[in-house]
RNA sequence: CGGGGCGUAGCGCAGCCCGGUUAGCGCGCCUGCUUCGGGAGCAGGAGGUCCCCGGUUCAAAUCCGGGCGCCCCGACCA
């Protein structure tokens, strides 16, 4: 199972390496059909890390899983202009089933909001019944033209958070707590740092009023939406009728919110800590996160070595620890070493003769760092080195992404920067977007995000950066996937 | 959907131009022995509809025609 072949470099070919580390960490592989991919053990594991974190939150903030149809009849999709618009090039119909023609087409859900409604407008009377919170986990389908193994498959796994109130503010303030649980997310548990804001019109989510973003910086200086919440004022609760009795008796429609992360965050961990060696897992979201390694020689050696790893394995395991010792005979430890650094475990211990005899055991960071480890308090020792690992990934990719984000970009420098380096561009934007459109037909660059006030330049621009009009906003300009 | 590349053992490839008799190599896999603190060595062994269909030929992995699939780039895409 060693490696046979290695990774392409990233500074040779970042797509070539990105596939090389996920099929050498078995994280995922094609499957027999187009654009579809199978999640194997090692992937899942991560997407089961995240979501319990996430799911956690979700409660945290008061809402409910529940579960709707995979199925929605062809006609709700029509029933709001935008959003039909957006989604119904990249569906999939089923119009026949049972062996006969159905009499109205079943898309595939591309995202539930449109049966999620239908429902809601039977639920929802009074403002008694408000707010809903809803998550929902599933599984959607979206026909891309291009798949890219986690980043954009044709179906992926998401969760999507669906959610009615009596108010716009209430909807509106909805939206951003939703938006700062991911921020949270992203940077405590998967050490990327994101930075949030509004989407233009023209990358606003088909239906919504407003949609927030939390954008990441990859490796190779391209952006990644990592995760979206949309403000979606009455515009399906109209398409739905979803009305309520208010306090003083009038009727209004509900005021609504819908948000998701989805498998993509796979691919973001990915290509935010890889290198050229492999997976590089951040501590929290590992499966495994430390590797024991025991070596031996003679069979009292084998013996002594395996005792001590199991007792230690035993020990971390009751602190909360996800451990395992590599047993495998016939392999030399070197090539073991390898092997769980290709699959980004954080940390790796060693267990050898002169370990046993000296009561430690000698630790090795995924991301560089020998020192050994007193057995006696191994159970304090080792959380505390995986916090620390946890800790820097995050100022890695920090100081990574600070370095390639650009101030008060000129059109000449947002030209040359698209074209060479790539990274963000922040600017002034005369926010029309026929203006917009040009930069992106010339620069391949999209604006990510209108930043959060935390976000912006200490001097707010003047001028739009390519049209030299007055700038109405600050933006954020990448290239992205 | 446009451009490029590629389909030969589980994986990575050679062979094809110039058709020829048992289709090779590396890694992995199985058995045994020796190894084991940074990718082990030796010996033996298993494993193949050469992507598919059709054509040319005494003979096709190889030549010709047509399909299909995959990857990359682009267009498209919360």
């Amino acid at each position: 199972m060693s490696a046979d072949k290695g990774i392409t470099p990233r500074a040779t070919d970042f797509s070539a390496w990105y596939n090389d580390v996920i099929m050498r960490a078995e994280l995922a592989d094609y499957s027999p059909v187009r654009g579809c991919m199978v999640i194997r053990p090692r992937g899942y594991g991560i997407w089961e890390l995240m979501q319990r974190a996430l799911d956690d939150m979700f409660k945290a903030t008061g809402h409910q899983n529940a579960y709707f149809p995979l199925f929605i009849p062809e006609s709700f999709l029509r029933r709001e202009a935008e959003h039909v618009e957006g989604f119904a090039p990249e569906t999939a119909v089923v119009t026949r089933a049972g062996g006969k023609e159905l009499e109205e087409p079943l898309v595939v859900r591309p995202t539930s909001e449109t049966i999620i409604y239908s429902m809601l407008g039977k639920w929802v009377q009074s403002y008694r019944d408000l707010p809903v919170l809803l998550n929902q986990w599933a599984n959607v389908v979206r026909w891309e033209l291009r798949t890219r193994l986690f980043l954009r498959t044709t179906e992926f796994l998401w969760q999507e958070g669906h959610t009615a109130h009596a108010t716009s503010a209430e909807a509106e303030e909805e939206t951003l707590k939703i938006l700062a649980v991911y921020r949270d997310f992203m940077e405590n548990w998967m050490a990327l740092p994101v930075l949030t804001g509004v989407k233009t019109d023209a990358e606003r989510f088909a239906g919504a009023v407003r949609t927030y973003a939390c954008e990441g910086l990859m490796q190779d200086n391209k952006a990644l939406q990592a995760g979206t919440s949309h403000f979606l004022g009455q515009n399906f609760a109209r398409a739905f009728d979803v009305q309520f009795q208010t306090m003083d008796g009038t009727m209004d429609y509900v005021w609504s919110t819908s948000w998701g992360v989805s498998t993509r965050l796979v691919g973001a961990l990915i290509m935010a800590h890889g290198d050229d060696v492999g997976l590089v897992c951040p501590p929290r979201l590992a499966p495994l996160q430390v590797i024991i390694v025991p070596i031996w020689r003679s069979d009292e050696e084998r013996a002594a070595t395996f005792e001590v790893a199991e007792r230690l394995k035993a020990e971390l395991t009751a602190s909360g620890v996800r451990v395992d010792v590599d047993r495998r005979d016939g392999m030399k430890p070197g090539a073991k070493y390898y092997e769980w650094e290709g699959r980004g475990v954080p940390l790796r211990l060693e267990i050898g003769p002169r370990d046993v005899a000296q009561g430690q055991a000698m630790s090795a960071r995924r991301i560089g760092g020998k020192q050994p480890v007193s057995l006696a308090d191994a159970t304090t020792v080792i959380p505390d080195l995986l916090d620390g690992i946890q800790t820097e990934l995050l100022a890695r990719a920090r100081a990574r992404r600070d370095e390639h984000s650009v101030r008060g970009t000129t059109k000449e420098q947002l030209i040359e920067l698209m074209e060479g380096q790539g990274g963000f561009a922040y600017g002034g934007f005369c926010g029309d977007g026929a203006c917009e459109q040009v930069i992106k037909e010339r620069t391949k660059a999209t604006v990510r995000v209108l930043p959060d006030p935390e976000f912006r330049s200490a001097e707010a621009p003047v001028r739009c950066v390519w049209c030299d009009r007055p700038s109405v906003t600050e933006a954020v300009w990448a290239r992205a996937y």
